[in-house]
DNA sequence: CCTAATAAACTGACCGTTTGGTATGTCAAC
DNA sequence: GTTGACATACCAAACGGTCAGTTTATTAGG
């Protein structure tokens, strides 16, 4: 028992090991991450996923009211996860032509890093994004769309950039090429029997897509 | 019972009505493909199966052995009618820049007509491409990589295209768009509150990726 | 500071249905 | 009459979900 002794409301962050809500949310959360990134929604067992935590099958329905309402909790979370990453960086104090390479790279970088998150959008894809549709995505929508704007804006403003492509079509292509890379390495690699987690393979592809986006966008 | 009694062996496509094994096969076959598709390998029942054909559940066993086995014949034919439709045309005789344009196009369009072939390989990633993997694909390997690169060979040699891109980098990078595109419609055009299906949107996503290609292939 | 009441956190056994798969037997064609 | 094509009825296991009850933390009253 530590120094925790709050003053006024919400003592947010109690550690008390046993009978901690938060924890055995969070514990739940993560292991249905894994199983449902594993083998999909329909793949993923609830029996499972309680066997991967501490607690017990009951302890996923007392929370989360359903396998459905778990498999929203896991995707709302994915969603903020890779919404985060991918507006971590600011653009704005570089040039260009350097902030379009940061911007590509990082965005193949974020979806290389999450392959969980990938995974699910893939089961969530196939599910015709039922539970997605019920979710607020406004605020990342625009967020992403407006960086990706602005740097354009800027090429185009200085003479370096063609006008003839958007943000949102930028956004698709760079999103398709990173997606496509990672959902699906293990057919695309299975057919033309490549190891497409090879690290200078992915290095190469990733130089690949920066120089196919630059060669789009410049003048 | 038309005129049928052909000479030799093998008296393929015979229509009895009755008791036609091939036909049966063939409507188990296509009643999976529309299974798999809409709800991938996991998600999919084989008493739904079944229950889309004019036969029985016992049937599927007695043909495939198993639900995996079915499957596996599900996928086969997928990668199979996607091969002969993206290997059909012949670029040979065209210039490289027109050659270009049809292949990236093309390749769009077999993605586009092809929604059900796509889930079935996001099922199949979802599941690590593990029966996929026990299929044979140097065929196809060999084809296509063979037609891109004569089309980029020649562009070099006249002088038209870089030759700093080769024929496994541009598949990747047309293949992943073009799966992305019709794949992750759902997401994407949800968090993007757009309809991915709109003819016009298609048609100009479609050309914006010529143009891309183009222009990281152009000299 | 102690205690009893209350609410929240938690457990493990249990249930009805669904699911992939099979056993048994019939029927038509050669 | 043998063989391949096909039905029907059925099963054991797996599955999502629930029930009835226990343990722990919190707090109000003494």
């Amino acid at each position: 028992m530590g120094v925790e002794a709050s003053i006024g409301r919400a003592p947010r962050r109690r550690r008390n090991k046993v009978r901690d809500a938060d924890a055995t949310r969070d514990e739940i959360l993560l292991a249905a991450t894994e199983e449902f990134a594993e083998k999909g929604l329909f793949g993923a067992r609830v029996e499972e996923i309680a066997a991967r935590t501490a607690t017990s099958k009951h302890m996923i329905y007392y929370y989360f009211g359903s396998k459905d309402g778990l498999y929203s909790a896991v995707l709302e979370r994915a969603y903020e996860g890779f919404r985060s990453a991918e507006n971590a960086v600011d653009y704005d104090l570089l040039e260009p032509v350097e902030a379009l390479r940061l911007l590509v790279g990082n965005t193949f970088d974020v979806h290389l890093a999450n392959p969980d998150t990938i995974r699910i959008l893939m089961s969530e894809n196939l599910d015709n994004a039922r539970h997605a549709k019920a979710m607020d995505h406004s605020g990342q929508r625009h967020l992403v769309l407006t960086k990706t704007k602005r740097i354009l804006d800027r090429g185009v403003a200085e003479g370096l950039f063609r006008s003839d492509i958007d943000a949102l079509t930028f956004h698709l292509l760079i999103s398709a090429f990173s997606f496509f890379f990672v959902g699906n390495r293990h057919t695309f690699g299975t057919v033309f029997a490549i190891d497409m987690t090879d690290k200078d393979f992915v290095e190469r592809q990733r130089e690949e897509l920066i120089t196919t986006m630059l060669c789009r966008c410049r003048a």
